[in-house]
DNA sequence: TTACACATGTAACACGTTACATGATTTT
DNA sequence: AAAATCATGTAACGTGTTACATGTGTAA
C-alpha cells in the first residue's frame, strides 16, 4: 500500500496531476519506488472514490490536477506515525550472490567490477544531490530538507553495495566444478547428461 | 523473473522439493526475495514444462523431489553471466523519509529510533552469520563460500540503513506546519478544511 | 487418539509492467 | 504541415500474497 501514501504524500505539498506524479516517481521517487503511469492513475481513481484526494483544477486537454483532503492528509500521517514499516527488501544484485558457485574466477570478476561501477556511480550521483541540497540550490523547505535525508539514505546504501563489491573481488571463490561448466554458458541443448 | 532462476540455483546443489525449497527462501532467500509457496509450486510446475528441471523421485505423502536438467544449468549461467543486472530497489524506510515534513519531531525521533534498533539488529545478525562462515561451523564449500558473500552484502546495506537512521536524528528537520497537524494523526473525520 | 509437522496444491485477489489507443497542444 | 511533447487512459499479462482445501506420517 504504499503507491497509495506516497501519492498522498506528493500532493500535501502542492496539487498535481497523473502525468506530473508520474514525472515525479520516474525522477526521484522511482529509485526507491517505481511506478509506472497506469498504475498511479488507476490508484488516484480509487483515492478519488476514497475521499483521500479530490480533483483540484481541470486544464486543457483533460489534465486534470488533484489534491488532498483533510482525510488524505490523516491517513497520510497515520501511515507515516504507525511505527509498522515493511523491511522487505528485493535485491537482485545480492540474490545472484548466493549463486556466485556457479561461474568461472573469470566471470565473477568481470561481473563484479561491473556491479561495483555502477553502484560507485549511483553514490557519487546521490553524493553530489545531497550537496546541492546543503548548498541551498532548490531552496530550503521542510520538503528539501526531507529530500536531503533521502538522498543520504541512497548515497549510504549505493556506497555500501560498491563497497561490498570491491570486497567480493578478493574474497574466497572456489567455482564451479568441470561437470557444471559442461553445462556451457548460454546454450541450451542438453546433450549426455554427466 | 528472478525467482525462476534462484529455484534452479538451489536446485543446482542438491535436489530438493517444492517444500524444502520454500524452507530455504523463509530462511536465508527470503531476506533479499521473498517467495511464499504458491509461487514456487507454479514456478517449479512452469520450469518442469520447459524442461529446465526434472522430477528427480517421488517419495512418502507426494512429496517430490526435482533436479537441474542440462538445459536448467545453462540457463542459469546464462542468466549469471549475461551483464543485465536488474538494479530496481524498494525501500520502504528510504520512501517513507521523502515524507518526513510530514512529521512532527516528536514523532521522527520516535520513528528514527525504531529503524535504528532494526537496523543495527539486522546487522548483527548479518555479521555473526559471516563470522560462522569464515569459522567453518556450517563446513566448507563453494555454495558456503557464495553465503558468505551474500551475508555479507546483508551487514553491510544493514548497517549503511542503520547509519543513516542515526545521522537523520541529527539532520535539521523543520517538521509540519499547524495546518498539517490539525488533521489530525490518525482520525479521518474531515473537518472545516482551513 | 490427538496433535503436530510434512507436503502439495487451488482460488481469489492485489500489485505491477508492457503494449496499445487516443487525441490535444506546442514547437519546428 | 509534420513532429514532438503533453495527457490520459484501457487491455492483457505477469508476478506476488492470502486464504482455503486436502491428506499423510510421526510423535506425544
Amino acid at each position: 500500500m504504499s503507491l497509495r501514501h506516497a501519492l498522498i504524500g506528493l500532493l500535501a505539498e502542492h496539487p498535481a496531476s497523473g502525468w506530473d506524479l508520474s514525472k515525479r516517481f520516474a525522477e526521484v521517487l522511482g529509485n526507491v519506488w517505481p511506478a509506472g503511469h497506469p498504475q498511479i492513475y488507476g490508484e488516484l481513481r480509487k483515492l478519488r472514490e476514497d475521499g483521500l484526494i479530490a480533483v483540484d483544477s481541470e486544464g486543457p486537454r483533460g489534465r486534470t490536477t488533484y489534491r488532498v483532503t483533510p482525510a488524505g492528509l490523516a491517513e497520510a500521517r497515520r501511515w507515516l506515525t504507525s511505527g509498522s514499516v515493511d523491511h522487505t527488501i528485493r535485491l537482485e544484485s545480492v540474490l545472484r550472490s548466493v549463486f556466485f558457485w556457479l561461474m568461472t574466477p573469470q566471470e565473477l570478476a568481470g561481473h563484479l567490477d561491473r556491479e561495483a561501477a555502477y553502484f560507485h556511480g549511483l553514490a557519487e550521483l546521490y553524493r553530489e544531490l545531497g550537496a546541492a541540497k546543503d548548498r541551498g540550490d532548490f531552496g530550503r523547505s521542510p520538503q528539501t530538507e526531507s529530500l536531503r535525508t533521502a538522498a543520504e539514505a541512497g548515497a549510504r546504501v549505493a556506497q555500501a553495495l560498491g563497497g561490498w563489491a570491491d570486497w567480493a573481488k578478493s574474497a574466497p571463490h572456489t567455482g564451479p566444478g568441470p561437470a557444471v561448466i559442461a553445462a556451457g554458458p548460454a546454450a541450451a541443448e542438453p546433450g549426455e547428461p554427466g
